[in-house]
Order: structure tokens, then sequence, then C-alpha cells
DNA sequence: CACGTCATGTAACCTGTTACATGATTCC
DNA sequence: GGAATCATGTAACAGGTTACATGACGTG
């Protein structure tokens, strides 16, 4: 359901290419909600059925189309409904803790390995977001200069105090995963003596 | 998928019957893996079909039945495996961290709403979880109690261990919810100014 | 003319969600 | 006799995953 709304929140900045705005996607929000591109362009063609966006066939050469999308006024008061409604909470439904309560059933080895993986797992995810803290104080993301070129000056701060905050979040979040799986190595070590 | 191994989980420490395991679950790996008992029932059939487990129906006063299930030598090697192999790792998709980073779409309120909300639900978690950690350590869990009847001596540390391990995991997860969403409260307050 | 990238999907499948359905038994 | 709880699901749908499919354009 929130894939609909990540990808009004890159068209509001401005009209784009299903192919672009994929393109946008997995360089801003894909960070926080991924989709492939298989779910992208039929969700796109959903949204303008609805019509929260409406999409101009382009010619591109000789025989090439693109197809240009852009929010309508519908899809505009969707977005900011959505952000007001109550968030709909997924029930927990986490594999790697639901492995960690049975790790007496393996090895103390595979639970090792179980820890290491989940730590590199984490440690490839921090990077990621870390990355995009980076980007957002350079004002380095595409997504973002695009976003900030038509907001007013006021909002610029808010804009981007609000990037930086998700993904601190998430930041967080991935020290805290890192921070466990250690601890757990050292508890399977300690178990293991 | 960790459906199957999750009910395993439970049905390694002795036979139950599909009404017993899915109480058993609501109240232990329920907290970590949700499910409803729509996706319980069918599951273990499709378990049964596949070898994992064995259930015998039962009759039960005059004209009632119950299956009785308990895992087979296949299911108790296809739960080893799992605990061995490698997780797969969802990709994140977070509608919370979403929205987070939309916030200047929409007014402080709401903003602040979302954030309450945020804390509220999380708060929620936490104290079933804290709840479980409670029970853990007076091993007042039902769940933990038969697991560790049939537990050799030398193994119960290890177990409650690993339970408590896993717990403490997803109370720090929680705890890492609502000092962000706190933290959000202050910047949606000075931002605000 | 070959390769990258532009451009857009379809199809099958699995998992999970929501709502509904039904009857038996036990205990007060 | 009525309520709780025992006991077990089905059906329809939404959302996400994986694998596959196709062709045009631009650049060296």
């Amino acid at each position: 359901m929130s894939l609909r709304y990540a990808l009004l929140a890159i068209l509001r900045v401005g009209p784009l290419s299903g192919y672009d705005l994929q393109k946008q996607f997995h360089q801003s929000v894909g960070h926080v909600w991924h989709a492939p591109d298989s779910q992208i362009y039929p969700e796109l063609r959903k949204m303008e059925q609805l019509g929260l966006i409406e999409g101009e066939e382009q010619t591109r050469g000789e025989r090439g189309t693109r197809r240009m999308y852009h929010v309508t006024e519908a899809g505009d008061r969707a977005f900011v409904e959505w952000m007001d409604a109550p968030l709909d909470y997924q029930r927990v439904r986490d594999p790697a803790h639901l492995r960690a309560a049975y790790l007496e059933a393996t090895t103390p080895d595979s639970a090792r390995a179980f820890l290491q993986r989940h730590i590199a797992q984490w440690e490839s995810e921090l990077s990621q977001w870390e990355g995009e803290l980076d980007r957002i104080d350079a004002v380095a993301n595409p997504m973002l200069v695009r976003r900030l070129a038509v907001t007013a000056d006021a909002d610029r701060e808010r804009t981007i105090a609000y990037k930086r905050f998700a993904y601190e979040g998430l930041v967080e979040r991935a020290q805290a995963e890192i921070a466990w799986a250690r601890r757990g190595l050292a508890l399977v070590d300690r178990l293991d003596a």
C-alpha cells in the first residue's frame, strides 16, 4: 500500500517518465521502501486508472515511446490524506529474532555463522543509509536537489531536517542490530566455554 | 516461510493438537512471528503433506475430534537445516520511516500525531516483550516450562539464555523506535517555532 | 554492428490479511 | 440452558517475489 505513496512522493516534485521515476526511486525512497521495477510500472498504471496521476505518451526517436507521468489534484490530495491518516502497523514478523530464540538447537559454530551474517547484512544496510545521510548533508542526492529547487526557502530547512531524521532512525536501527548480534557472539562464546 | 519453522519449534517440544499449538503459539513465538489461526491450520496440513509432521485424529466426547500432531524425523531434520541455512533477509520496507522522510508535506500537528501514534504503537509492543522477558526470568512461560522439562540440565542455561537474548533484541528495538519518535517530536517543535 | 541503457512490462507463485463459518463440548 | 472455549477451517483478496520477455535508441 505504501508503494503508492512512495511513488507519489517522488512525482509530486515534478513530472517523470516511468523509467526515470524508477531510477530516482532506487536512489532515494527505495532505501526506505524497496520495490522492484516489475511492481512499479503496473502500480503506475493502477494509479493512473484511479486518477491519482496522469500519463502522456511521448515519442522518442522513430518508433520509441515513453510515458510521462504527473500528479493530479486528486493524487496530491490522496498523498496529504495518507500523511494525516494513522499508519497501519504490520504485526511483528522477524525471522532473525525468531531464529535467535532457538539457537540452542544448533551448534555454536552455526550460531556464530548466523550472527556474523546478521552483522554483515546490517552493515551493508548501514553503509547505504550513512551514504544517504552524507548525500543529504552535502545536498548531493539528485532527488533532494530537484525537490529543493521547487521548494520555498522557508521550507527548505524542514525538508532537509525530516529526510535526515528518517535516515537517522534507520542508521540507529542498523547500529542496534549490529550491537545486538555482537552481544550474541559473546554469548555463544560464553556458553560454549 | 518462517511460519513453518516457528510451528516446528513448538512441536519439537512434544505433540500438540492444532488448537493447543495455536494457543501456545500466540503465547510464545507469536510475539516474534505473528500468524492468525487461519494461517496456522492450513500450514499444519501442508506440513503434514510434506511429511514434516504427522497428525492423528483423536475422538473427543461423543462426536468431536481433534488432530494431534507430532514432528517426524524429516521435520526435525528440516528444522535443524533451517537453523544452519542463511536467512533470507527481506528488503527494507518501513512505512513509518517512509512517512517520516516527508513530514514537511503536512502540518506540525499532523506530524506530531503521527509520532505520538508511533510511540504508542511501540510502547505497546515493548510492554509485551518486557512481559515475556519477565516470564522468561521467572520461568513462568508455559511453553518454556514444557521445553525445559524435556531439556537436559546441561542445555537449560543455553535454552533460557537464547530466549532472553532474542527478546532483549526486540525490547531494544522498541526502545530505539520510541526514542527516535521522541526526538522527532522535539524536531517538529523546533521547526514549528 | 554490438553493447549499454532506455523503456516497459507479464505471469506464476507465495505469503499474509480479513472476514466469515460452523459445530461440539464443558462448566456453571 | 447459556456462555466460554474447544476445534477447525474456507474464500477472496492484496501485496510482494522471481523469473522471464521484448524491443528501440544511442554511441563507439
